[in-house]
RNA sequence: UGGGGUGUAGCCAAGAGGUAAGGCACGGGACUUUGACUCCCGCAUUCGUAGGUUCGACCCCUGCCACCCCAGCCA
């Protein structure tokens, strides 16, 4: 990052803006308060970046809060994996870590007062009769019968179901709103079900618990969140939001200038062809579609974590992608660009041929081996170099060879010269077949006096080739991930939810035999490589995706076997 | 259909009465011990649409159109 990069706006910062301005709020504190019901993808990441960014620009406070209202869906695992995910990315709860069943015995309280002061009710309609009762879209709804009970009596009947007296579904606790508002959910949206499931948490503590409208007003009040940031479907809640803080008392400001949260809403990440949905993820899963929710082809975090996506490409491309109210689809490939430009500036490179092609030096001699240093960053240096051996006989990519070239193949083609890089210009003299035609091998002289470092190298012929030593290799065994694509046609996300398994692409997923230089060995998964690179040789689209070229890379160190 | 939102290039996205930033993608060129990277150049006479106000409108007003969200005891 330049150091006098202009800082993009966006009606987010300038609202905050306003408000530390106006002096509405002292000091900003956000939070990022995710569902433990599964792992965090990359749509996640535009929301947790916002929050932490958000707090850190105003030298204010980000909390992580789990939003765990719901035991039915919830479990441990997923707010481990959830933390292990931020930090990955970079980022620190410097306000905190917090629970929204951390405020359950006072959003119980709350909702005693709110009884007590005829702003809720026990209904013991039935799911059904409440769907009735709700009105439609165009029409008013009726209230419940039991609406206007003395609140004693909705005070006694909630403290029983509390205590475990009634079933699941036979009562529920009610805010008494407006059964005719326009806005669906201010007709008396429910506060509290019974539910009769053990929490991650709490365990059996609760056989009742707070609804997500009435819980995440009074956990960001609670905390002093300052902006309570959503997606834009919380768009139509805020008013519910609003009513929750108003009436429970946190709009008043504590005098020490907090004023209660503010909720603000933006769009949602979306990128094409690309499936952004916990629901769908996780059903993936479930059916052993993936090998996990981090198979490398998932667009989740710890999946990307694996292929070797790097934390600051993905921020970089939250960055780029921007921050409006407008729903948007990101093109894939932005996301690629954000990686291939972090990983090329920074990676390490290494060669390795993955469809090998042997290639013999003629007159090179027998049992000769030259070791030839290389840098491991062309822009690097502090990166240092390595050695490579090189001896009678080789391999480069069977792309990198072609019998009837056309005129703008740079590489190698019969009686063609090319240099293999950090090495020396060598010319196809001979291509040898085997009974069936293919090409067993080719024999190409070497221009003994071009050895890349020495004056003979001054000599330039027109390609470069990557290349290992074929005595002295790593045979691999390499995974080419792309990443778990809907195919393309009419849509190009996830509208289709229906049938979005279909449409998967089914080459997702390609095992690779090839060589590679013992430096590869040795490298650390997720380092990277030469292959970057590699892909570029091509003109087919598939294979100028550097991302997927270089993800063959990071399978190296996978255990993969064909079957 | 009621309510809430959103429409700026193929895709994101700035602009907020003074004459359309930037990025991705794309096209052209230079450079190159990989054609990558890097570097130049090009890429909206027009901002969903039709009117109106104004010396001047993406921006203000009116009508229309399109798309998204809301009728969970999910979040």
């Amino acid at each position: 990052m330049m150091e006098n990069e202009v800082v993009r706006t966006n009606f987010i910062w300038e609202a905050i803006e306003q408000d530390i301005e106006s002096g509405r709020c002292n000091q900003v504190h956000t939070r990022f308060p995710p569902e433990p019901n599964g792992y965090l993808h990359i749509g996640h990441c535009k929301a947790f970046i916002t929050d932490f960014v958000a707090a850190d620009k105003y030298n204010g406070l980000c909390n992580l809060r789990f939003d765990d209202t719901n035991p039915a869906k919830e479990e441990t695992e997923y707010v481990d994996g959830i933390m292990e995910d931020i930090h990955w990315l970079g980022f620190d709860w410097k306000g905190g870590l917090f629970f929204a069943s951390d405020y359950y015995q006072k959003c119980y309280e709350l909702a005693e007062d709110l009884i007590l002061r005829g702003l809720a009710y026990v209904d013991e309609l039935s799911q059904e009769e409440m769907r009735e009762y709700r009105g439609t879209l165009t029409s008013p709804g009726k209230n419940s019968p039991w609406r206007d009970r003395p609140a004693e009596e909705s005070l006694e009947l909630f403290r029983r179901m509390r205590a475990g007296e009634f079933a699941e579904g036979r009562m529920i606790l009610r805010a008494k709103i407006d059964m005719a508002s326009p806005n669906m959910n201010m007709r008396d949206p429910a506060l509290y079900r019974i539910l009769y499931k053990e929490h991650h948490r709490t365990g059996n503590t609760w056989c009742i618990y707070p609804m997500y409208d009435y819980a995440h007003p009074i956990s960001d009040a609670l905390e002093g969140i300052t902006h309570s940031l959503c997606s834009l479907e919380f768009e139509a809640h805020r008013p519910l939001y609003d009513w929750v803080v108003e009436v429970c008392g946190f709009r008043s400001g504590d005098g020490k200038g907090y004023y209660g949260p503010r909720q603000m809403e933006f769009a949602r990440l979306n990128i094409t062809r690309t499936i952004m949905s916990k629901r769908y993820l996780r059903r993936l899963v479930e059916e052993n579609r993936v090998s996990g929710w981090d198979d490398p082809r998932m667009p989740t975090l710890c999946a990307m974590r694996r292929r070797g996506f790097t934390p600051a490409s993905i921020r970089d491309f939250i960055d780029r992608v921007g921050l409006s109210k407008a729903d948007s689809t990101v093109d894939y490939g932005m996301l690629e660009h954000c990686v291939r430009e972090d990983l090329g500036s920074t990676a390490p490179r290494a060669m390795a041929v993955l469809n090998p092609l042997k290639v013999v030096l003629t007159n090179w001699p027998e049992g000769k081996v030259d070791t030839l240093t290389m840098e491991n960053h062309p822009d690097h240096p502090e990166l240092g170099e390595r050695e490579v051996t090189l001896s009678r006989e080789i391999y480069i990519e069977q792309e990198d060879f072609m019998e009837d070239a056309p005129k703008k193949f740079f590489r190698l083609r019969p009686d063609g010269e090319v240099r293999l890089k950090g090495a020396y210009i060598i010319k196809c003299e001979n291509i040898v077949k085997n009974g069936d035609g293919s090409i067993a091998y080719l024999e190409c002289s070497v221009d003994l006096e071009s050895r890349s470092g020495t004056p003979g190298a001054e000599r330039k012929v027109k390609g470069t080739l990557h290349w290992v030593d074929a005595i002295n290799c790593t045979p691999v065994e390499a995974r080419l991930y792309e990443q778990l694509l809907l195919d393309e046609g009419e849509v190009d996300d996830e509208t289709d939810k229906k049938d979005f398994i279909s449409r998967l692409n089914p080459n997702s997923l390609e095992c690779v035999r090839g060589f590679a230089e013992h430096a590869l060995d040795a490298a650390p998964v997720g380092a990277k490589f030469q292959f970057l690179r590699m892909g570029y040789f091509c003109k087919d689209k598939d294979s100028t995706d550097a991302l997927s070229v270089y993800n063959r890379v990071v399978g190296l160190k996978d255990s993969y076997k064909p079957q």
